[in-house]
DNA sequence: CTGTTAGCGCATTCAC
DNA sequence: GTGAATGCGCTAACAG
């Protein structure tokens, strides 16, 4: 059994709030009484118990975490964010799943805030709209969703994709996105076609439309793939290779997000990275400031880093690819 | 304001004992106020508090999920299989991650008690030892780690994997570990070595000494790579095929985990996986026995399942690389 | 300045 | 069949 307040209390005769009392701070307490109660407390190791005190204040210390799909490659560094933000300001994580599901998202809010939960924040499934809760919340997703709260420049990803591909010679593009109806996936796309020089051409290419002959498309003159998702174009990566095109001298390569997989390929993937530490304190922040009884905080829109690594690089003078050496590697193991 | 069992109570002109014996069908109450409360509380939208109850029961119908690491590739399947199967006992689940930290691991631990936690599923750090809680727990780790309680057969995998590749023809294979000191990956190679034939041999290869040369050892031989897991496979399947080798035709290659980018490469990668919810629902079932007072039940190890993809095939009669034509591909977009 | 009292929301006695 | 009383562990307001 944990020992309690009261425990500690009885040992000492004296009262559980002055036990209270010293372990906050708040009320004055003699400095022998406050001595005496520090070493109780380190001795029998006791700690004040959540449930007691959420039920006194009204505060449980807890933040609900609701996710549209937490199997998405993109959560574990948004959950882990988010989990270190939040146990730096003292409170805990509680998460669900909505699996994309409107109605298990209204539920699963509906749980955690029965479970107590101070404030909830809500990565929503597409094409929902989350209104008026009883309770703080701070919404992450595109910026142009009503209600958000926080996000990636994901338009300024797009742009900055492009420019480092201008940058390299490149003029005919193809963006790769998985679906139309996604919010986020859709800004990168304006992002990239806003960025666009006059002389420049890309085509857009869904893969929820079937995947795409990659190779074909190269052989029609683009040189340059830009995926919405490293995900994607991980796939778009290992269709070129296993076609027998070679990544970035036939077609440079770049994705979003820079999943766990994305710096251990050959060629390393370029990409555009959201800063999640800066996006999970900022939602954290952001929640903080409601339950302090301050007004909803202006949208926080953090920008997007572009890492280049080696699947990213100029244009070549044609050469088909049939005329090249094949490449050798140096030989590590003795 | 949420309403409170009180609220229902003075609304109907009963006590908020009857209300309580409604909600939990317990002590006899009649027909009529029953139907009448049952009314109210909709009408209402009540729902029960959790720290009242938790305060009350002693239980708060929260679990504690411990993880080393967060941002390990694996850990959004097994994240969103523990919820389920939480959430299907009506329980809430709360994340902790303890960077591969024992001392945070501790920590996470005493924090997940301090809030209330019924029990903690914890994945243990390398190394740590879980001992003598004052809670109920699980722990997922290798089959051969002291106090483990569920698992996956990592050692069968390793055979499935052998296997897999000798009826396949393959007799020179490359074992591609990260991590020496990782019990699972050491369990997983120790399978596949158990599985060799007498005319096969393997060489073990580890991430940790640096990246291999994997078109040289190709080129001495080995026609398969098997990887502990997904995210080496994909290094090496990468790594050879932008060196110009072709997957599965020069090398196989077979990694674990079944991770979110394995079945969208190209070509798509042969692995391992996890039973993730046979797993998940194992380990909160071994928890929901605990917390009803039955004694710890034996550990449970869990199959692995082979999922055969296109990165797997039988040996090719020996043609150098740069004497076969190239692949080509069918133009799919018009 | 110190310590006592009251009550957060709920479920469980036990009288009626 | 129902209701009043009790206390889970803790802290805010109050009396000593």
């Amino acid at each position: 059994m944990q020992p309690k307040l009261k425990d500690i209390a009885r040992e000492l005769g004296v009262s559980t709030a002055t036990v209270s009392n010293v372990l906050s701070g708040k009320g004055r307490v003699s400095d022998e009484t406050r001595r005496l109660v520090n070493e109780k407390v380190s001795e029998l190791g006791y700690r004040p118990g959540g449930p007691g005190r959420a039920l006194r204040t009204g505060r449980s210390g807890v933040l609900g975490l609701v996710l549209p799909d937490i199997s998405n490659p993109l959560f574990p560094a948004f959950a882990q964010a988010i989990e270190a933000a939040a146990a730096s300001s003292g409170f805990g994580v509680l998460i669900a799943d909505s699996h994309g599901d409107p109605s298990a998202q209204t539920d699963a809010m509906q749980r955690m805030i029965q479970r107590g939960a101070d404030g909830i924040v809500i990565v929503p499934c597409r094409g929902t709209q989350v209104s008026d809760l009883p309770l703080a919340a701070t919404i992450i997703d595109a910026a142009s969703t009503p209600g958000n709260c926080v996000c990636s420049d994901h338009h300024g990803g797009g742009r900055l994709a492009v420019e480092h591909l201008l940058e390299l010679g490149h003029r005919k593009m193809v963006f790769l996105g998985q679906s139309r109806r996604s919010t986020v996936q859709s800004d990168r796309i304006d992002g990239m076609q806003a960025a666009l020089s006059v002389d420049a051409r890309a085509d857009v290419v869904w893969l929820e439309d079937g995947l795409p002959d990659f190779a074909a498309l190269a052989r029609r003159g683009a040189t340059a793939v830009i995926a919405t998702s490293d995900l994607h174009a991980l796939t778009a990566l290992t269709c070129l290779q296993s076609a027998g095109l070679t990544v970035p001298e036939d077609v440079s390569v770049i994705g979003f997000d820079d999943l766990s997989f994305s710096a251990r390929i050959a060629p390393g993937l370029t990409t555009l990275a959201q800063d999640m530490p800066e996006i999970a304190s900022a939602a954290v922040a952001h929640l903080m400031q409601q339950l302090d009884g301050a007004p909803v905080p202006a949208a926080r829109i953090v920008p997007m880093a572009l890492r280049i690594r080696g699947s990213t690089g100029p244009v070549l003078k044609t050469i088909p690819p049939q005329d090249r050496p094949i490449p050798q590697q140096g030989d590590l193991t003795p």
